[in-house]
DNA sequence: AATGAATGAGCTTTCATTCAT
DNA sequence: TATGAATGAAAGCTCATTCAT
């Protein structure tokens, strides 16, 4: 699923670069983990078990638990909207019908294979946030989420420019996208088969754009 | 938040309807506790604490935690279907879009009051499975989120009968409807001002039936 | 296995005597169960199920769960023991040997029906006594148990007093008969068989009389 | 009482000599717990203390309470029939009533050590059942006390070979010299001096082999 | 006197975290 | 730096006991 996924490439002394390859095989064992077990069920040994190293070593790198699941969560969230501000660059002056599906496409294509961890970024934060919990893990999901709405906001309101998008309703599209983009995700992820990203995002643009009532 | 919202008014005898009383009890302040604390934090102790019992009297009423929560789920998924049940069969043989409304309302109002269950209902039930968790809980839910989606077949295919939505695209309304509203609830949930319904569905039926792109 | 085995019959008030009533039938669940669950697992609820009165009923007829569990080894005991002395008494002057059948006889009948009593009085009792816990029953169990060694031991000082047995080892050999009546109750009781009671007294008083060794 | 009475001998690297050891340690605090407090009664809490470690490290060596103890159980049984074993092999072609001491002499100065244990593997096992409990200990128990009879069976079949043993009771013999032996056992420990097991042994084989009358 | 729901201390088990090696 | 056994604070669940009805 996630093969080094995050593979930052600054120059820098071996040592330094050692580590960072070890905190991103954790970070990659901690999301195989959380994909399987969930956010709360993820043990500090099955990650360890799963990088191949032991307990210790996970504090070397980490605070403690809560840490490393917040970094999991950071540097994802920071790959995805990394991905979708090179995509919304790139697209830059293309019609917004073109824009709004690449980007679908960069979301869906990059959330297949981190869906949990995406749906977490989502849902799951927010709860288990018992009142001495550090709220920070909650604002910073938050905030994360935010982020994200933010690039769909940006899109929206280029959409409006370009006369794309009905003015009067603008300001919830994004909203909804982002829900019909999770059903989408939601319902890949159960059926357990992989369904090729355009036979998605088809139905789900002509819908949002088009509208379910036929036209003449 | 939730007061009181299973109402069974079956008359029985004093004794039967007090155990009632007190379970009714038990299950809402177990979804205060988890609307607050999320599925996995919920503690007996707290939704003893909650009712204003100790925690051996919730075992009077539940097998165990697990059973405790189920029943949760349960009777406020049954509460939701039965609600909805009602909704559609009374809106049987007006036109889709007033049918729709109606039954966008009805699920928005009911899950305005168990946001948080209602998410849970939908996404927290898949995770969280180690091995050794007993398979109902998930097979459960997963059986209610089907029944939620059921309804909203139901309604799309009366849309179809109808001439209201494009063929082509009609199996995929149903699940992007209920992420446009899962959407909704959750943005809702987090901005923690209970929006007036009808300014939710308005956007959400436009966006949906009449899409995003302005017409002549 | 124990209908009302203790039907003492003083003649009292009929308020008295229905407490009386109460109290064996409480006993008698209790033996019921404990014999079916052991010393410790014996719960108050399963008692109080047995009779079919309710946990705070037995708090009327009983301080508390030691003191009914005592009261039951008491009541137990005391009828063995009066059936002992009985058959003491009435066997006076009578052969060692028809003495000592009458006496075995007597216990292993006695036994039969109440086996799981007996082998907690001789057993079990010492056993689950944590510091914290009173001594009482462990003391009062103790007590019991040589109440009974001494029975078999004034037997036994008739035989040596008839020259039916060897003066230097009678000191021995009420421990020893004891040990062999409990090894016979012991494995009928997992035979869950009833064995005759003289099929298993004749191997027990030819061995403990005569010995394993053939004679010519 | 138990010093480190299971000497596994076999050379192992460090590491697993070292978990060996603790887990012997474990045990013997088991042990010395059950012992006083009983099966039923021994907590994990009290062997920890025993121990001078905590409650978790105790399920670093086993499963859960069962295994724990069930392991015990084994342990020491196998150690003892182990050595009924070697008795019974080293003393082959010698007269019975020379075998017969050495086994009961093997049997009493093992037991002197682990009475308690020796008492829990013959008796209290069968107890504390209830239906949800797993019936593996109890199996096991009785598996075990069945192959401590069965060296007993195979020793007086030895008997009747040698002509030593009456025909006609020998299929009871194993089960009465059992009791007797335990009989005996019971009485040391309740005495809490350790009678000189050459005194216990002697009137037990007079009284088993030649009777309690007297002879000419 | 009888009831049985409520109580809460007590027990087993889990798991994040530490620290000696 | 890596290790993994030890730790001990939780958390789920049980059951003797109480007390309002």
């Amino acid at each position: 699923m996630n093969p080094r996924s995050t593979s930052r490439t600054k120059p820098q002394s071996l040592r330094v670069r050692m580590k960072e390859e070890a905190r991103a095989a954790i970070l990659d064992a901690a999301e195989q983990v959380l994909s399987e077990q969930g956010l709360h069920a993820t043990r500090m040994d099955d990650i360890a078990a799963q990088v191949g190293v032991s307990v210790g070593t996970l504090y070397n790198y980490f605070e403690d638990r809560q840490q490393l699941l917040l970094a999991l969560l950071e540097v994802r969230a920071r790959d995805l909207l990394a991905l979708l501000d090179a995509e919304l660059e790139q697209s830059q002056g293309s019609p917004y019908r073109a824009r709004l599906y690449g980007f679908l496409r960069c979301v869906l294509e990059h959330s297949q294979s981190h869906f949990r961890l995406f749906s977490v970024l989502l849902e799951e934060g927010p709860r288990h946030s018992r009142p001495k919990d550090e709220p920070a893990q909650r604002r910073y999901q938050q905030e994360l989420a935010r982020e994200l709405l933010r690039r769909v906001e940006l899109l929206c309101e280029d959409g409006l420019r370009q006369g794309a998008l009905r003015p009067e309703d603008v300001r919830h599209y994004p909203m909804l996208l982002l829900g019909m983009v999770h059903s989408v995700l939601f319902q890949q992820f159960h059926m357990k088969q992989p369904v090729p990203v355009d036979e998605s995002i088809a139905p789900l643009l002509r819908c949002f754009l088009d509208g379910a009532t036929p036209r003449p």
